[in-house]
This record gives structure tokens, sequence and C-alpha cells, in this order.
RNA sequence: GGGCAGGUGGCGGAGCAGCUAACGCAUCAGACUGUAAAUCUGACGUCCGUAAGGACUUCGGGGGUGCAAGUCCCUCCCUGCCCA
């Protein structure tokens, strides 16, 4: 039995998971570790809403610049690490972000075949076609294209990948989850109030100077790079060649940011451990349960 | 008043006589083990059915021609542009 502790603190876009967070951490002491894919780089604050400057300590942010890539198995690594450390410090942590995938990689401790991407053989295999690819992995390694999603380009390749540099099938899907207690605190939003929420911070984003951000960075590092699919960003491109209006872009954040939401929620959704809270209360009160 | 273009699903937009309401967007639902704010899937006129499937309805209104009509003809209404 460990007594050792951590607090997961989800929920969609916009929905106050940060200020949620860092109010426990005022409340109940603690550092946060951000489970935000995009927050992780340097530059994008306005658009990612970024927390600076506050005085509750945050890690796995503004740690890569734009151009460099980064993925699911460095971000597991890095949190292990940081709840690790915060732990030994004797102090809380809170695990707080937005991005599913990586929540589920320190929660639940899923282990990701240890093969690195392999960039050039990407390029080769996404030059084939898609059928090709499907048939291709059918033929190598035919447990994992049972479950795969044949149309789903991305996957393919790196099934393919594993199977070509290691020489044999895809590993079952396998978890080491971590042995704390650990309480994930979800953040219940009714959708027309987070659609509120949403526009109202796409505005605010506009007006701190979204534009000028995303130009200057853009201006930097390319539209190419990693960190710009992102939403909020994406959207600046036909502005800047002039096929866009400012109200096309904003419009379009809106609605981006919103179905990623959705995506989100679904994500969230499947998890039953999530204790879902409708205010700072219902957190308060589970994490004082929690704590004891 | 005259000329031209057009009126198709929530929106955009194909089809210009024959089978199956193309396709895109939005919407709803979902998947996800090294790009995850990414990537991908299904449903989406109505009704019946768990399903395979079946029935019905639609292309501004009305009329007509044809075995068969968003698709051709007549007429009316509406919209945009041009001329007066």
């Amino acid at each position: 039995m460990s007594t050792e502790k951590l607090i997961v603190v989800l929920g969609p876009t916009a929905s106050g998971k940060s200020e949620l967070a860092k109010k426990l951490v005022k409340e109940f002491g603690g550092e946060i570790v951000s489970a935000d894919s995009r927050q992780i780089y340097k530059g994008m604050d306005i658009g990612t809403a970024k927390q600076k400057n506050s005085p509750v300590p945050h890690h796995l942010i503004d740690i890569l610049k734009p151009n460099q890539k980064f993925n699911v198995t460095l971000y597991k690594k890095l949190a292990v690490k940081k709840i690790k450390e915060i732990l030994d410090r004797g102090k809380l942590p809170f695990l707080a972000g937005g991005t599913g995938f990586y929540i589920k990689s320190v929660v639940d401790g899923i282990i990701i075949p240890e093969v690195k991407p392999d960039w050039k053989l990407r390029k080769q295999l996404d030059k084939k076609a898609i059928s090709e690819l499907a048939s291709w992995l059918k033929k190598l390694d035919p447990v994992r294209f049972r479950t795969i999603d044949v149309n789903n380009r991305r996957r393919l390749i790196r099934a393919l990948e594993i199977v070509l540099k290691t020489n044999r099938p895809v590993p079952k899907p396998r978890k080491a989850p971590f042995s704390l207690d650990i309480l994930i605190i979800g953040i219940k939003t009714d959708k027309e109030e987070l659609k509120n929420k949403i526009v109202k911070r796409v505005k605010k984003m506009i007006g701190l100077g979204l534009k000028k951000e995303v130009e200057v960075l853009t201006e930097k590092y390319g539209w190419e790079a990693p960190a710009f699919q992102s939403i909020g960003y994406q959207e600046w491109k036909g502005y800047f060649e002039r096929k866009k209006s400012l109200e096309e872009v904003k419009n379009e954040i809106i609605k981006n940011t919103w179905q990623y939401a959705k995506r989100q929620l679904t994500w969230f959704k499947k998890d039953k451990r999530i204790r879902w809270v409708k205010n700072y209360e219902d957190a308060e009160n589970l994490v004082l349960k929690f704590i004891q």
C-alpha cells in the first residue's frame, strides 16, 4: 500500500482546469505538472492560455522550441520524473491538463514499444498508397492488422515502423501503473456554458495580441513547425496569405476549439475513475477526503 | 419596363431526361499504445426493422410533353447583375 498520492485535474479546453488546479495547490500545497501537449512549447503563450508568472510551481511548460518534435513516450518519462521529484520533496503533485493520451500514459503507465520514430522511413512509407500499407501490415503482422484502423495512415505507418525495425509483430498493449494513490478530478461543464467560455476566450486571446504572437513565431520557425498544428495558430496561415479576414480566422478558431473540446469529452467519458466536479467546493472535498 | 444569370438537404454546391439525394461544410456519435489542439471512422430527407433490408418523399409554385423530368416546354413568384 502506497501512501504517496497524485491528483489529476482534467477537463476540456476552457473549462477552467488551470484555475482549479492552482486554487487547489494554493490551499493544499504542492506543485503542478502540466499535461498539455501545446504548453510544452516556448513562446506559445496567448494561444495556449498559458499560466505565466504564477506563484505556483508549474512543470513541463516552455521546455521545447516550436520546431522540435515531441511525443507521448517522452512526455511520460518527463512527467513521471517530475512527479517523483515532487514526491521526494515531500510535496503533493498535481497533474493538470487536457491531453487525454498524455494523462493516460502516466496514470495507467502505458508501455509503448521502444521503437523511436524513424522519420526517413516514415517519409518513404508515406509515399505508398494506403491500401498498400494496409496489405503489407496484414502480411507482416496479421494480429495488429486485425485491430488497426485501416484508413488511418499515421497508425499504419507506425505499426509498420515497429515491425520493420524489430522484425517482430507489434507487442500487445501493456500497462505498468505506478504505485500511487490517484485521484482524478474532471471538470463538468454543460455544453452551452463551455461554448460561451470558448467564444469569450478566443476573443480575449485575439485582444491580447494572438495575431502578433503567431506572426512572430511563424516568421521565426516557419509554418511547418510541429507546434503550429495547434488550434489558434494554423488558422492564421490563410490570413497572412490574404485569403481570409480576421473575422473568419476568429470564427474558425472558435469552431476548431469547440470541436476539439468535444473530442476531449469523448476521450474522458470512457474513464470511469474520473470524479466529475461542478465547482471548487466539490473538488476541495474530494481532495480533503483523498489526502487524509 | 427590357436583357442576362439563377432558385436543389441546416449551409455551400454538383447533376441538365433513366438506376443509388455526388461532394464539401456544419451537426451527432465514436476510435485512439512514440505527431494526440494530431490522425481516423460511422450516421446524417422521412418511416418500419436488432439486422440484412424494405416503404415513402424531395430539387421555388402551378400546369404540360415523354414509358421516364431538378433535368425539356408554358406560366407565375422570388433573388442578383446589367440596360432603361
